[in-house]
DNA sequence: CCGGACGCCTGTCGGC
DNA sequence: TGCCGACAGGCGTCCG
């Protein structure tokens, strides 16, 4: 579910009912995530105070006095923060009891979640260390996607998808991106010119802004902390649009599948 | 090194 | 109406 957009949304709608919060204790009430929620995690936060909440790529960082807490949504996983007396719903696979009375809940139907607690640096973990640069800062920008391409026959969607090469670019943004930048997603990256990269570093900078500036997409089941669904849907140019006319020329969307994902967009615009 | 396929889970939807 | 397969926002691992 969750790419860049949804998954900052998620980090400013927490942040602020987290920062500076002493943990009391977590309660996990199914440890099969993607990886088990390792025991002794539930020791190791109790009584720790949160000094800092940010994100690298898809993964939310909760800096503790002692070690950091490493948090990945998935495909379905979603927070809240709520009165620590809400009753759990299927799927809330667990709990962090904050002194001030809230409680962060874990939902995640499919479990691709993740929920780890390590004492090294997060840049140091291996989840976190071989990741590629954050698209909305300095770093990224055509000439990295052009360098790192080179030689490499790997469709073009299927690469700005890999986390080493950028993070946070999923399915859905990875073909909005394309859209707008007018590639086609099939085309072999190490075929797409300097100058087209440098098109599609900006669009993927555009497409991810936007979505986050209206808090994500929201397809089935995504909500923000507060419980709000995301409103991209309603921008998305080519994303489940499958025979739909193209806002651009007319021409009818299709469909197929490239690396394994459904992938959109125009035979016309797209080139 | 690279690229492609697979598996992990549950829920939903479309076709028969 | 019910069943069954395909598919869904991610990503690590395995194999050739």
């Amino acid at each position: 579910m969750p790419e860049l957009p949804e998954v900052e949304t998620t980090l400013r709608g927490i942040a602020p009912h987290l920062a500076g919060q002493r943990i009391e204790r977590l309660l996990v009430r199914e440890r099969r995530l993607r990886l088990p929620v390792p025991p002794g995690t539930e020791e190791a936060l109790a009584g720790q105070r949160i000094e800092s909440l940010s994100r690298r790529g898809k993964y939310l960082l909760i800096g503790l006095e002692r070690g950091t807490l490493i948090l990945h949504l998935g495909m379905s996983g979603s927070l809240r923060v709520l009165p620590a007396r809400t009753p759990p719903a299927t799927h809330d696979h667990l709990d962090l009891y904050l002194a001030g009375g809230a409680c962060l809940r874990l939902h995640d139907p499919r479990r691709f979640g993740l929920f780890l607690w390590t004492a090294e640096p997060p840049e140091r973990h291996p989840l976190i260390a071989g990741l590629g640069p954050e698209p909305l800062e300095e770093g990224f920008g055509g000439d990295h996607l052009w360098r790192l391409a080179r030689g490499r026959r790997t469709a073009v969607k299927a690469f700005i998808m890999d986390s080493g090469v950028v993070v946070g670019v999923g399915n859905i943004y990875a073909n909005e991106s394309l859209a707008l930048a007018g590639i086609h997603p099939a085309r072999p990256c190490g075929r797409v010119s300097r100058a087209r990269y440098a098109r599609l570093a900006a669009a993927i900078r555009q497409v991810l802004a936007n979505a986050i500036a209206v808090g994500g997409t929201t397809l089935r089941d995504f909500v923000a902390e507060d419980g709000r669904p995301g409103y991209f849907a309603q921008s998305l140019r080519v994303y489940g649009r499958t025979g739909e006319p193209c806002r651009g020329c007319g021409e009818p969307i299709r469909q197929r599948r490239i690396g394994q994902r459904s992938s959109f967009y125009c035979r016309r615009c797209q080139r």
